[in-house]
DNA sequence: TATTGTTTTGTAATCGTTTTCATTATAGAG
DNA sequence: CTCTATAATGAAAACGATTACAAAACAATA
């Protein structure tokens, strides 16, 4: 494999004038210039990006951190991450957490040896403090889940409102007794999702409902189908649910079809997310809709800037309800 | 940010006995590996890849080229190949190509940059010819769907024998009238399990129904629906229908519910993949399942083992027919 | 033609490691 | 205490690019 040396000699000029041709900088005479790169045809030389990245002291790539790549959310979130950074010329290094801190840390450790140039991170379970310090030194930027308390920038939606719209909506189709079926309250979504529900409730006047709250300990299918399991025990059934992820809400969903009581006559449900599969249960599922692309883009390029040395400013993009068959 | 000159002065020795230190390699006195590292600790350093990479010429960083990291299908494998690839001190760089060879191609350059030390490609939509060449230079792997011409090593299933064994159940549980929901035909899988699903037919001397044959442009939901009302119109209606993924039986489903017929009684159907969906629809979908975080690990691995140099061998796991209410 | 200014090119240092080979320190044996 | 064998250390050359600075080539002007 060919280095800049060999087409340097071969081309008879300097490696400076070959790495002039590569970059198309400074000025080549056009004469050298085609000299230059006809060597590097022949030769098929390609440029060590290895002998750059140490030279330039940069990576060109961007870490990005989710707890877990099968849930479809964050799928469409890495597309717009990937599109945006791939026209800058950076790609991405993603890695999967499982929300285990252990994990996180060894893939924050690649910041630390000049691996990659910036994190965007979906699921701080790393704690804080580090967080912080971490941040003043390197690039990270936040997206969807976020950690209010320092300054690191961060693009999300705002989480009550969009829980208020969804409750509030489930009221006004003549709902009382709605149940919550949120995730751990670790997480800043799931607590200010829950002050939506709450709010919208305490703003009808809605009070005696607070064991249909139901907190799962991860977000998936079963444990939606277990949320609504238990639910649907409680002496009180309710009459509709609202679920923090779609994903929760298609368990419940399940279950709900598995007990013989029929959506949305008897139970109506409401997610959150607009995964692609929500329109295709059965019903269709209502759900908050997050502009998953547009926030994996401005993340992106929100994470570029900063790795840049510009000033960024957090982003909050609007949400939107999206009414199915599911209420 | 300290480097290795800083900590060797520091500590009062050479850079060559902090990097002994750094990698725990030959033998260092007990008294100066403390001081290094206690140097190490006081200066907080972290050794930068990039000069090691350098140095090593190598990155440490595999080439995953997937289609489209939303269809959980893949999202399983990479479960795999990340853990695979971490444990040996590997990462993955993710790349989406849209099946578009254009930008399957800019990915391709990274391993010819030296940004990547191998390929695990999961859609080879570059020609043929380029492949074959690229493979006899850099180190690649073929996982799911693969070429079998060249002698490119990948990791698969059989899915002829898959197909067969979907359609040969159909037909025992009393259909006849199979219909087939095909993808693109560019596509190994697509041609094999077609094979596999005549073969069942033949077989067992059904004929006539070549009419039900369905291709799909691509693999998604509303594909899978489109198929479906086109089967529905045929003045011949099918009684079992076998999608040759969940994504396209998921959105077939929702047609059947949506046209009023009823799944299993009026129509059965089959999936493949068993994507974690699959569960959720209503009714289950009965599927061939593929051990898709196997197939990562083993192909994550084969990788591994070609970049050093070993001699590796095709890998055919094992599928099964999940049997669910959808049949 | 000599002088000046402007392009174009080359030299050599640099990025931060690893590793070969030479050298020095240490321990063990006589 | 000296001599050897071995273990521990260091000096310096890579790896493959980029770039500051110096030098050379060229063009324009007097």
């Amino acid at each position: 494999m060919a280095n800049i040396q060999e087409v340097a000699r071969k081309a008879g000029v300097s490696v400076a004038t070959v790495s002039r041709v590569l970059n198309n900088n400074s000025n080549v005479t056009e004469k050298t210039r085609l000299k230059v790169k006809q060597v590097i045809n022949e030769l098929s030389y390609e440029p060590s990006r290895l002998g750059r990245n140490l030279r330039n002291s940069e990576s060109r790539l961007l870490l990005v951190l989710i707890p877990n790549i099968s849930n479809p959310f964050y799928s469409e979130i890495i597309n717009g991450i990937e599109e945006t950074a791939v026209k800058q010329d950076y790609n991405i290094l993603l890695c999967e957490t499982n929300s285990d801190s252990e994990r996180e840390s060894i893939y924050i450790n690649l910041i630390k040896n000049r691996m990659a140039d910036g994190i965007i991170l979906m699921d701080p379970t790393v704690n804080k403090k580090k967080l912080h310090e971490l941040s003043e030194t390197y690039s990270i930027v936040q997206c969807s889940e976020y950690d209010k308390e320092g300054n690191i920038p961060f693009v999300s939606i705002n989480n009550e409102l969009a829980a208020y719209h969804a409750v509030r909506y489930l009221i006004k189709i003549g709902n009382k007794k709605i149940a919550l079926i949120n995730s751990d309250e670790k997480f800043l979504y799931a607590r200010e999702r829950k002050r939506g529900y709450e709010k919208a409730l305490h703003e009808f006047g809605i009070t005696g409902y607070s064991d249909l709250i139901y907190h799962t300990d991860a977000v998936s299918f079963e444990d939606g189908q277990l949320a609504m399991r238990c639910l649907l025990d409680k002496k009180e059934k309710p009459t509709a649910v609202f679920a923090v992820s779609d994903i929760l809400a298609i368990g419940a969903l399940k279950e709900i079809n598995a007990s013989g009581l029929k959506v949305p006559s008897d139970i109506s449900i409401v997610g959150f997310d607009k995964i692609a599969f929500s329109n295709m249960t059965y019903p269709t599922l209502t759900t908050i809709s997050q502009p998953m692309y547009k926030m994996g883009c401005a993340s992106a390029n929100m994470l570029i800037n900063k790795i840049k040395g510009k000033q960024v400013e957090n982003i909050t993009f609007d949400h939107e309800l999206v009414i199915r068959e599911s209420t």
